[in-house]
DNA sequence: GCGAACGATAACACACATGTTATTAGCATG
DNA sequence: CATGCTAATAACATGTGTGTTATCGTTCGC
């Protein structure tokens, strides 16, 4: 099981980060990679697997998944589809002028 | 003012690949580069701009846009970011659970 | 106490996007 | 024709995310 309270510091992250998934472009560096790692790890415990077992799932070693719930990196969009494959996941990018109307995020 | 053809391409695939933002999980890696790409080149052509001209505005060399606008390399987040600064567009992230309702995008 | 599993981290190689400079071809204007 | 601007491309160095292996500390169950 691991700590609790690593599961309780990630629920408690989810509730400021992850609540607005629309993440803005200047904080877009910072906040994606934290947000990943929040849905690695929230995914990671809901389906009680083990670094190991996901890691399988998603066709890599668990240092690698280790990685990225750490949440130091920047993810490649290669890692984000693998990611959005082997989990249930789903990321949009839409890329919209500025000039062409901006939409309320939240 | 270079090749006409070469902007009337750009509005082509404008109308084919720009139209539908919200792009698929599936087919980001290379929907990506290429929305890029038409977004460079649009906003530079709006504006009357030559490569070299964007790219200080951009903080890069003139080499740099012609790679954005030949669509080959996927972009980084941070190469994003510079485009989202330096010029008007603003790209958003989300990264939803598929579980927690998927929504229509096109 | 021992062994097993888990998670974190170090260390290395590798792929790839980018930064940069130089060069080339196309086209317009003098 | 010569010059200048434009865009495209080659070639190289660099930074960084990732793949991979090995290892360490911790915790749980025997």
């Amino acid at each position: 099981m691991t700590k609790l309270s690593a599961l309780r510091t990630a629920s408690d992250i989810r509730a400021e980060d992850l609540a607005d998934d629309q993440v803005n472009a200047e904080h877009i560096r910072t906040a994606l990679a934290r947000a990943v790692a929040m849905r690695v790890l929230a995914y990671r415990m809901e389906h009680g697997l083990s670094q190991t077992a996901l890691a399988r799932e998603l066709g890599m070693q668990q240092p690698a998944v280790a990685r990225l719930e750490a949440g130091d990196h920047e993810p490649t969009f290669t890692t984000l589809e693998r990611l959005a494959r082997g989990m249930g996941i789903e990321f949009h990018i839409d890329i919209t002028p500025a000039t062409s109307g901006l939409r309320e995020s939240a």
